[in-house]
DNA sequence: GTCTATACCACGATAGAC
DNA sequence: GTCTATCGTGGTATAGAC
């Protein structure tokens, strides 16, 4: 072993990264300093400039090497399926599955960093900065498209071009179900047995998704909007709902104290 | 106009709302000083501090300045639909324009504006403080279960607790294709001459998520997951993708420059 | 090439005068 | 209500040791 031996600035960067993981998912971005991140890895403050460039830096790397244990399980499960099916289509049930239950373990997987690392990563989707968007849409494309494909063969009648869309929407339902805020208190509150319950969670969802992707295609020729959007644009009425509150907005200094 | 003139306060709460609308939308969240906003609206640095409490309050007095604005015309809408209806149900098509439109209408509105509202309401969902949260959740829960009834009543045959769910599912689409990242470079890349039609985005959207809210009921009973979470879990393949790259983070020092 | 010490400037918040 | 002065902390940059 004379060349494939762990450098020293590896096992810096290696703590760097550990240090970063825990910090960013138990406090969130914003809540983490570098000089935190830096004292737990004991490493020097500039280290974090020095091997990923700075805070944003160290955050994507980090994000990085989660999401590709995800997307390399969820590729493991659909060549799985797809060495079973010999060639033929796969169901959208399982296709989704494949793409979902990684995710779904991942969300709760260590501890309780699971949840708050989806979280974290709809920071990437909300971020002003195209940087980690662009990052990590460049980087998983590959393994987007082997899903896409996937489900082609097991839509064949929906046009390519309706099925972009719709994978967009699916997507969009799935993150929103593992990432947002009341999801998991909807959860606990509807069926507080079944908190812990994937596949439950996954049986609910999949229903709604595959009807989704099979809907009758739209008739774009319509000319007429479905609603006449500007019918209501002459302030008929202000709403008497919450307008002019007494909009008493508590100081969140408190709040950020306690955590 | 004795006691109902504009106190001096009031104008200087006034610009600083007006001044914060206009910078947080160009630069985000983080990307915004209290100090550019104080200077923007000729105010001193601690007026923030002292009318809303401090910055995180003064974003949520102007996210809820805009949301009560949605809100409102969502309803206007809903009422005027139900009142033609007079006492009969709606069809999911008309609920989900009302719900759709003043949304996607509001994403595109004042000048460059919208869609980066969008995004930074995507921050309540992402932020690790609960605080943002629930104040919008609080304060639109009406607003969202009027519309939760009417799909009650469009849909009979789904039972509350699943159309719970399934409500939740929609709203995740419906955020994530507003506000996501990639949603408006797929439209423009996809049909770029549909980029400004929004009734043709509602017209593809509306089938797929019509469908999944009258998906068949999911059979919860069956005890065997969809997908044998642990059978991939020994590492029979780490799986030959993108596993362990050069891993060359740009420094995004550069980029900040450039804003 | 890797790591350290340190300086720098912008930030949010606040105390206290007016 | 408003303002000034100031505090502590943040991310980043750099000079130089190893």
């Amino acid at each position: 072993m004379p060349a494939t031996e762990p450098r020293a600035s590896q096992v810096t960067r290696e703590r760097l990264l550990k240090a970063a993981e825990r910090l960013f998912l138990a406090h969130g971005y914003d809540g983490t300093s570098a000089r935190m991140i830096t004292a737990e890895a004991r490493a020097n403050l500039a280290a974090v400039n020095y091997h990923f460039g700075g805070k944003e830096g160290l955050f994507q790397a980090m994000l990085a090497r989660r999401l590709d244990a995800l997307h390399a399980e969820r590729l493991a499960l659909l060549d799985a399926d797809e060495r079973v099916a010999a060639g033929g289509a796969l169901t959208c049930e399982r296709i989704l599955a494949a793409l979902f239950a990684p995710a779904l373990r991942l969300a709760r997987a260590p501890g309780r960093g699971g949840k708050d690392f989806l979280r974290l990563l709809g920071r990437a989707y909300v971020d002003p900065s195209p940087q980690l968007r662009e990052f990590l849409s460049e980087r998983y494309a590959p393994s987007i498209g082997r899903f896409k494909e996937a489900f082609a063969r097991a839509l064949p009648r929906i046009a390519p071009r309706e099925l972009t869309w719709r994978l967009h929407f699916m997507m969009g339902a799935l993150a929103y179900t593992l990432a947002g805020a009341d999801a998991w208190k909807l959860i606990a509150a509807l069926t507080p047995a079944d908190a812990a319950n994937d596949p439950l969670l996954l049986r609910r969802l999949a229903p709604f998704l595959i009807s989704g992707l099979q809907a009758p295609l739209p008739d774009l020729t319509r000319a007429d909007p479905i609603v006449p959007l500007e019918t209501t644009r002459q302030g008929r009425r202000r709403s008497p709902t919450n307008k002019a509150r007494p909009q008493t907005i508590p100081s969140t200094k408190a709040a950020r104290r306690a955590a």
